[in-house]
DNA sequence: GTCTATACCTTGATAGAC
DNA sequence: GTCTATCAAGGTATAGAC
């Protein structure tokens, strides 16, 4: 993984899909970008589907990684809530990019079933994480909200992933206005 | 348009475009479906674009009529919301399609520039409508919520498309819960 | 690790017969 | 309106030299 080249068509590779789709990037994308031949990427990952594995792996590393930081497990709701948000907003500032979740359920029905299988584990990771945040917060009375934490929380996520992809039709703003939204119904300001 | 042909295809289209995304299908998964042959379709729709364009046009024009019919206008806030939510529901309900704006938001960059444009033209009405029947609907006392109507539409609309899209990945009983929490913080039960 | 060269497939689209 | 036949372009992937 630290070798340069394999590290920069991953990340490339990365924004291309949340940008374009997995259908609509092409190793030829990457070659032309990276300035070398489509065999190079090949020899570091040998089929389309074994590189949207590892970009969908590496997603559910960087996500397990923070949220089970010790000392992020222990700061405050909101700054764990102002986290969250934050990740989606910096795929909104590169390129409005939309979330990895986003881009690959409009594209289920298409990809290989090793990552159907792996955005799967993603979401559900992320929707258990949220759901915590969400139900601890409340009984903490740092936030507030009726209902259940897994509806809330389901609700919230969805929220954010088509917020991203409304923000290219309407405009950036309207995301933050999501956002805004967001923390209101949560009175948390 | 009453071109029973004509009508097939672009139902198939529509279809397709939904569950599997603009950049995967092809004229080929059309004409096998409908047991014609590829240049058929090209004669009643000269090229992929040309199809597209129609599948969005449709929508807006099914829109537009219902949100526009002097009967729908006059029925209860909660009546028009349940026919708007039910729009959604019928895209899960038929093969687990995403709706028509988040699809086609996901493959924006990868689409002509004639979709682009009538699919912000949709997402636009789509956005005008309920927020103003949000507002309308707070001030006739008929539903409560925090903060700017048109705020508290982006984030409805935005949840509903994500939901279609989370409901592959996590079941389709996350949408319901997506929609029951919606209810919930509108106080429209 | 990266290259050249190439195989093989699918795609959107067109020409012209019926 | 639908067909057969065909095309050029672009896609993933592999073999083998360097």
């Amino acid at each position: 993984m630290r070798g340069s080249t394999k590290r920069k068509i991953l990340d490339l590779a990365e924004s291309l899909l949340q940008r374009r789709g997995y259908n609509a990037f092409s190793y030829h994308h990457l070659s032309q970008e990276l300035g070398i031949k489509n065999a190079a990427i090949h020899y570091h990952f040998p089929t389309k589907e074994a590189l949207g594995l590892q970009i969908i792996e590496r997603t559910r590393d960087r996500f397990s990684k923070w949220t089970n930081h010790p000392e992020h497990r222990i700061l405050p709701t909101k700054d764990q809530f102002d986290w969250f948000i934050k990740s989606y907003q910096y795929n909104l500032n590169s390129d409005n990019r939309v979330c990895l979740i986003g881009s690959l359920a409009t594209d289920y029905y298409t990809i290989p079933v090793s990552m159907q299988s792996a955005i799967h584990k993603l979401s559900y990771e992320v929707q258990i994480w949220t759901a915590r945040l969400l139900d601890s917060g409340r009984q903490a009375e740092e936030l507030s909200f009726k209902g259940r934490a897994q509806d809330k929380a389901l609700n919230i996520i969805s929220s954010l992933a088509g917020s991203l992809q409304l923000a290219r039709l309407l405009g950036n703003e309207y995301h933050y206005r999501v956002v805004k939204q967001i923390y209101i119904d949560l009175n948390l300001t």
